[in-house]
RNA sequence: CGGGAAGUAGCGCAGCUGGCUAGCGCGCAACGUUCGGGACGUUGAGGUCGGGGGUUCAAAUCCCCCCUUCCCGACCA
């Protein structure tokens, strides 16, 4: 992709009445662009990294044996009722008549959407267990949006659903969702704490939250500064600021962000949509569900919040907009062939399946090298006119600003190799 | 939904105790000079001063109502 030809309007300043870093950086680095408060346009940039975090997703969710489905948002209020919901969450719920004058609503979660498809599917419990997700988006109708993507009214959700035969068959999908969801914030670098949590006005007893510890979280986790010790904030009452691990006396409460929740929801929905499937003695049985939240766009946050300096975003490379971004600064009549050079090896690097991403723009370096530190692409390709008059190619890792120097012939080579190492 | 702050060009802001043609920086367009960390010069385009009402000879500026955004709190599957 050649920047002159994409679109990522970038700013020098942080708009006005934005807090967050991460709402900071986004709208800077020009990956989301407001509508009004808590509706958000992805502009290409940002779509890739969500697109990014989703493929994390998937590949986890597919590994663990869930299959992908998409769910209209669109509900019809009468579908909630069944299950006494359209009380419950009536204050987030954006809810309206349609032309027929048909009560409907935009759907703030899916279980009673996802209920009601099973029940039409499964009479045996030959056909359990099966589990059931979707990537999709979500409205809620927030009384106060915030922190630019972190708290939106329209945002992006993975939602799962898993549906058994029994209370073992659960423990075991939940056990699964767990492990899944730990392996997706790792390969985000997302370094999260799994606390068990209330259910809410989801239902059913267990449930946990993944949280990762942020300044602008609206949750709290207690970590140790003596140890790598992190946990529920009711450790903080329970241990009285004694690390549980360590006994150090250096346990503090940090604020974090909600990222996932996983719940056991038994047949609350079940029962009351009368999702049954007939046992092995041929009783009607209610089927007994879990479900497993992850907040995608809120991740993209999260991962901005995590990695960024003073210059901009430093993207893990699972969530990159790009792996490599080629800076180029040709002269005026570019005699040292700077831009045949990039051209070159952006062949190059895409041909080895790479997303590479060329600053081709006729502006000032320092323009250009600002805005690679704010977009935060892992490997910047530096080929100007002065390196290449020698040859040369200058390759920096954004994260560590490692620098190395290489004969042009070797960049390809060399970008792979620490493409592989980041 | 309670409390606070703010809306003036695409972005960041000044002007506001009423007074000349509404200004500055960035960005944008053209030309020239530059060319490894947000270059320089010249010229130029771009505005319902959030909206409505009122006071006044005169309103971006004062008063009232509304809208919007941000922050704190309540809420948050």
């Amino acid at each position: 992709m050649y920047w002159s030809k994409y679109f990522i309007p970038t700013l020098k300043e942080a708009p006005a009445g934005t807090e967050a870093i991460s709402h900071q950086l986004l709208l800077r680095a020009g990956l989301v662009h407001m509508l009004t408060a808590g509706v958000y346009t992805y502009l290409p940039l940002g779509y890739r990294v969500l697109k990014n975090v989703e493929r994390v997703i998937r590949q986890e969710m597919n590994a663990a044996g869930a299959a992908e489905l998409f769910m209209p948002c669109l509900h019809p209020l009468e579908l909630w009722k069944q299950t006494g919901r359209d009380e419950v969450l009536k204050d987030v719920m954006i809810r309206f008549k349609d032309g027929r004058g048909r009560e409907m609503c935009l759907g703030p979660t899916h279980e009673e959407v996802v209920t009601d498809l099973v029940k039409n599917f499964v009479q045996s419990y030959r056909q359990l267990p099966v589990i059931l997700y979707q990537i999709q988006t979500k409205f809620r109708d927030e009384m106060r949006a915030r922190f630019g993507i972190v708290r939106a009214c329209e945002f992006i959700m993975k939602d799962a659903y898993s549906f058994d035969r029994d209370a073992a068959g659960l423990q075991k999908n939940y056990a699964r969702m767990e492990t899944a969801y730990r392996n997706i914030f790792k390969r985000l670098d997302l370094d999260v704490v799994v606390v068990a949590a209330d259910s809410g006005a989801m239902g059913g007893k267990v449930s946990h939250e993944f949280m990762v510890p942020a300044e602008i979280g609206e949750d709290a986790v207690a970590v140790c500064g003596s140890c790598a010790f992190r946990g529920g904030a009711s450790v903080l009452e329970t241990a009285g600021g004694v690390c549980p691990q360590c006994g150090q006396k250096n346990l503090a409460k940090s604020p974090a962000l909600e990222l996932g929740h996983i719940f056991q929801l038994g047949v609350k929905y079940s029962a009351a949509q009368q999702a049954l499937f007939l046992d092995e003695k041929g009783e009607r049985q209610p089927i007994i569900m879990g479900c497993y939240g992850i907040g995608v766009s809120r991740v993209v946050a999260a991962i901005i919040e995590k990695h960024h300096d003073e210059k901009g975003i430093i993207w893990p490379k699972a969530a990159a907009p790009f792996d490599v971004e080629i800076l180029t600064l040709p002269g005026p009549d570019d005699a040292e062939g700077v831009e045949p050079a990039a051209r070159e090896l952006y062949r190059a690097l895409t041909e080895w399946g790479m997303d590479v991403l060329v600053d081709d723009r006729p502006d000032s370096p320092g323009r250009k090298f600002n805005d690679a530190d704010l977009i935060g692409i892992p490997l910047r390709v530096t080929i100007g006119r002065k390196n290449m008059a020698q040859g040369q190619i200058e390759i920096k890792v954004r994260g560590t600003g490692a620098m190395v120097l290489v004969p042009q012939q070797e960049a390809g080579g060399r970008i792979k190799e620490m493409i592989a190492k980041l």
